[in-house]
RNA sequence: GGCGGGUUGCCCGAGUGGCCAAAGGGAGCAGACUGUAAAUCUGCCGGCUCUGCCUACAUAGGUUCGAACCCUAUACCCGCCA
């Protein structure tokens, strides 16, 4: 097997660490103990931590013990954001979205053999904690000095903003995770973005003083696009985990339209692909860059990762059919309603206008926009260009006598149901 | 507690009585070109029953023929001082 640091180098998935040799020598002494935190900050993770589950797998596969963190404390206080204050959750709302988490979290590790993960939240050790021993205890060992100068803080500090005590907090209660799952399983090693880099320190510095022992950190990089665009967020916002939140449909375009620059990069950190495979693939987006072989791998692969097998094989089906160039009334109606079934959709009553129909898939915000769209040359019924605003269509335009597919731009697609009313 | 500064459209940010749905930038959307790509160019970018009307410049009142701009109160934020 090899080396699991130089696998996570060959595959960028290391920006920092603390001491690498100090690491190698660790992994090649025993199976190593490590954890890695997820704040319960939305009901669903998003492909950004996917970065970081995935390492997790890595490092598992390598035969190591994962301790994924559902960060059931942490996700009451907030991590400082380098713009502004977070606004708080209630508890209630951070209590059920650990429970979300938490059940992502066990989809994309082993939780049984020889390494299996187990599930742990910071809140079990916090809660029951006083102010006074948060104080005597943890607090001695933190500098403020050392504290404001970490960039996050640092960065509101010097912000108009500023920084409430809570958030300035942060780091000493992820400081004191690492230090409880030090003392509780032996872990010896955080995982972590590189945005969390002051915070994964935090603990490797508490450990040391605390408990005069040298542990380890390791941050990923920043997944960065070529086009400087902010990865992981398209028109409707970010990419979630969650099937109800990003349809395996939409997930899988996601991946399929990733830029040629980037597919390399996203194979290697998103994928289990061996080195050999991408190069493969590399190869091919230069010679035949239309074809996009390395985009259908990367798409077919996290798609089947986050969603499993079945789910990918309707949304190639689906893409498939919306986007062959075959004409839209000649699929048959099983193909049809499997496709449409990954839209977005809209039940009415009678046929409206194309501009009261585009506007009630949500397609476009309001009818102001679908106007605009229609005048823009940007609209189409089932996939034929509208250029009249006013054009409504027929029942002769129904697919199948119930189904309008409409279509905004290149690729944003909607369906329209008419559910006739006896 | 005192004093001062601030709160503008998705974000940043100009505007300080009519010419303001509000400069500029960013983000976003569309078109051309393409490969459901990128780059580039062009257009759009509050809503609607769309040559007009409605809503909007923290909130609530007021002054005025007329307010994002003036006044009063409230809320929140920031800074300095105690």
């Amino acid at each position: 097997m090899t080396d699991i640091v130089d696998e996570l180098k060959w595959r960028g998935l290391i920006a920092l660490s603390t001491d690498e040799d100090a690491l190698r020598k660790a992994f090649a002494d025993g199976p190593v103990t490590f954890y890695c935190g997820f704040d319960p900050t939305a009901p669903s993770l998003h492909i950004g931590n996917l970065v970081q589950l995935i390492t997790m797998r890595h490092i598992q596969n390598a035969g190591n013990f994962p301790l994924p963190l559902v960060g059931g404390a942490t996700g009451l206080i907030g991590d400082p954001r380098p713009t502004s204050e977070r606004t708080l959750n209630d508890p209630e709302t951070v209590a059920a979205w650990v429970l979300r988490l938490r059940g992502q979290v066990e989809r994309f590790l082993d939780f049984e053999g020889p390494h299996a993960a187990r599930v742990v939240n910071n809140l079990d050790w916090t809660s029951g904690m006083s102010a006074i021993s948060l104080l005597r205890d943890i607090g001695k060992y933190f500098r403020v000095n050392t504290m404001i100068a970490k960039e996050a803080v640092a960065r509101r500090l010097n912000s108009d903003a500023g920084i409430s005590y809570t958030e300035f907090s942060y780091q000493v209660l992820q400081g004191m995770d690492y230090l409880e799952l030090n003392r509780r399983y032996g872990c010896t090693l955080q995982t972590g973005g590189s945005d969390q880099w002051g915070n994964l320190t935090a603990g490797t510095e508490l450990i040391r003083k605390a408990e005069g022992k040298s542990v380890h950190a390791l941050g990923t990089p920043l997944i960065t696009k070529a086009d400087g665009t902010k990865f992981g967020k398209t028109e409707g916002g970010a990419i979630w985990l969650d099937a109800e939140m990003t349809s395996p449909y939409a997930f899988y375009q996601f991946w399929l339209n990733a830029d040629d620059r980037d597919v390399a990069n996203f194979l290697r950190i998103f994928t289990f692909r061996s080195q050999e495979e991408i190069e493969e693939l590399e190869r091919q987006t230069v010679e035949k860059p239309a074809a996009r072989a390395a985009q259908r791998a990367l798409a077919e692969d996290v798609t089947t990762l986050v969603h499993g097998q079945e789910q990918l094989d309707r949304a190639i089906a689906a893409s498939k059919a919306l986007f062959g160039q075959g004409d839209l009334t000649e699929l048959d109606a099983a193909t049809l309603d499997a496709a449409v079934a990954e839209l977005p959709q809209a039940q009415v009553g009678e046929l409206a206008s194309i501009v009261d129909l585009l506007a009630a898939t949500g397609l476009v915000p309001s009818k102001s926009a679908a106007r605009r769209a229609v005048k823009e040359g940007g609209a189409y019924l089932n996939n034929a260009k509208v250029t009249d605003e006013e054009a409504a269509p027929t029942e002769a335009d129904l697919l199948h006598g119930r189904w309008l597919l409409l279509r905004r731009g290149k690729r944003s697609l909607a369906a329209v149901e008419l559910v006739r009313t006896a």
